[in-house]
DNA sequence: TTATATAGTTAGCTTTGTAAACTATTGTAT
DNA sequence: ATACAATAGTTTACAAAGCTAACTATATAA
């Protein structure tokens, strides 16, 4: 019933994690083949949700996408006519994202996408099983935050120069 | 104790699991600085624990890797000398691989920083946490595979031409 | 023998992450 | 006010990874 995984994983947990993100992208492209922009759902959302001072540099540290790459997506968005930008008030440097009335009038087709996808993705789960896994998936990212370091992590009885 | 996670969850699943492949990714390369070639580790593991009839192909479909990413792999490993190819007496298309005696020297380097990080990783999980958490993403993982169609998906009640 | 499938290779394309340099603007310290 | 540093966004360039297609050499099946 319990299989020996922390001997050896077949699948590193590293390219486990990656291949799990490789096949939910691709369910969402199969589901919504006519919609060409399916790839950044997940930047529709965020504007969607977050209405008040929605600009690029807030979706990307909310996303985890650096801000060069958040240039572009904005701007196939922009190009596709789903999105719009407008210079803040607040902040003249900063563009506002808000959704256009096509980013609007697709969002309900890309929200009944993404419920089949995860319909399918916890069939066999219970309601407190997938809660476990998004906290546990959170709180394992949380943990490797830290380890993701620029510098050397020179440990003390390495520095003798 | 428990967020409102179903209702929109601020990052959406596919992006969420692309960020924490990033971040193991990341601290494996940040403990390992002096190894060049730790982006590959999972393929240095799949090599030691499958010593019998260890191809390409075999590789990429354990990894999912696709094969002409294998040979980029391959290739790299093996300039770097840590794997070889032989020719397989079975199936003479078939290339072997095998960990050269460098492969294997630095092995344990390579588990001791993949320890590391699942140690830093699982930080405030029990070991049964651990483990539904493993097998709650090889669960969903396999959920998600059959939505990964090359097909249009067309329903029925679209086929009208 | 012929046709088909498979293992590996090569080449080309796209996407994504990353870094560096640059602009326009903002905030801060003097 | 002036000078300096920080920030939002952009552009450019590069590297890694996934994907596809075409190709070779072998193997298998008809």
């Amino acid at each position: 019933m319990d299989k020996p995984q922390h001997v050896y994983l077949q699948q590193p947990l590293g390219r486990q994690l990656a291949f799990a993100s490789r096949l939910y992208v691709g369910a969402l492209s199969s589901i919504m083949q006519d919609v060409e922009i399916e790839r950044h759902c997940a930047v529709l959302l965020a504007v969607h949700h977050h209405t008040e001072d929605c600009n690029q540099q807030f979706l990307a540290n909310t996303l985890h996408i650096d801000k060069a790459s958040m240039v572009r997506i904005i701007d196939t968005l922009s190009d596709a006519g789903y999105i719009s930008r407008s210079t803040s008030a607040k902040d003249r440097r900063a563009h506002n994202i808000q959704l256009t009335s096509k980013g609007i009038q697709m969002l309900p087709k890309l929200q009944a996408a993404i419920q089949q996808i995860h319909e399918a993705a916890f069939t066999g789960f219970t309601a407190s099983e997938k809660n476990r896994f998004f906290n546990a998936l959170q709180k394992m990212s949380d943990n490797l935050i830290p380890l993701n370091l620029k510098e050397p992590l020179v440990s003390c009885d390495q520095m003798d120069s």
